[in-house]
DNA sequence: ACTTGACTTAGAGTCAACTCGAACCCTTAG
DNA sequence: CTAAGGGTTCGAGTTGACTCTAAGTCAAGT
């Protein structure tokens, strides 16, 4: 499929996407005889990986990182899985932050309720 | 407290601290004779607040809208409920997102554990 | 034949949020 | 007396992740 389509099927403007090409985090993008980029399903398989990656947070540079080690084949497993492990408990821990920060607003929220209703501040 | 002491417990530096103040996300500072901020409990009550804003995803501008209306008075307590309200709803999405993230590194972290176990890649 | 519009490249510009540097002022210890 | 160490201001520089521009190619439609 073409940067149009494979742009609107991720969410990714075709900017970005060539943008991901010229920093490696796309590799080997096949391209027609006119040198347009023809994108696959393989394709759109990694670059949704690569989304999950970026929205929960991992830096493009680590994910390049672990794009090279794809790239180096099977022998490079364990760490990929190493990697993905340690991301992993980032993102859990990260979450029970956010929930706590959340328990602490909707505290501060119910505060700001009683107050208007009893038309002062507490 | 001076910008050393109040910087070491809010974890902020004291270049930020003064940038937030510049900015307009701290305002009031006690000044000492000598023109040396003087920080009180009441500023680290404030910056915490401010933290958790900032740490659930919440730009500085919109920090410092809550800010202005803060400092306009009861008036606006209404407004400021609606604002936290908006911004908790947003956190509680982005957490369900975050979850779903999580789970799906999960399953994909299984099947490298396999994929080792095996010797291969599924 | 010509225009339209999707694509190409290299490289510059933008934005949020810092982060740092330079030049300077005060107070206190030796 | 002076040097160290903390503070001050203003403004420039950095970082990550885009985002846009300019100049050009190419294929299809009128």
């Amino acid at each position: 499929m073409n940067i149009r389509e494979f742009s609107s099927r991720t969410g990714i403007s075709a900017h970005t996407l060539r943008y991901y090409e010229k920093i490696g985090l796309l590799r080997h993008i096949h391209r027609l005889p006119n040198g347009h980029r023809d994108f696959t399903e393989k394709d759109l398989h990694w670059v949704t990986f690569v989304q999950r990656l970026k929205d929960t947070g991992m830096p493009l540079e680590q994910i390049h990182r672990y794009a090279d080690l794809r790239e180096m084949g099977d022998t490079t497993l364990a760490e990929r899985q190493r990697l993905l492990e340690a991301h992993a408990r980032n993102l859990r821990e990260s979450l029970r932050q956010q929930q706590r920060h959340l328990d602490s607003l909707e505290d501060k929220i119910a505060l700001y309720r009683s107050a208007i209703k009893r038309g002062r501040f507490p």
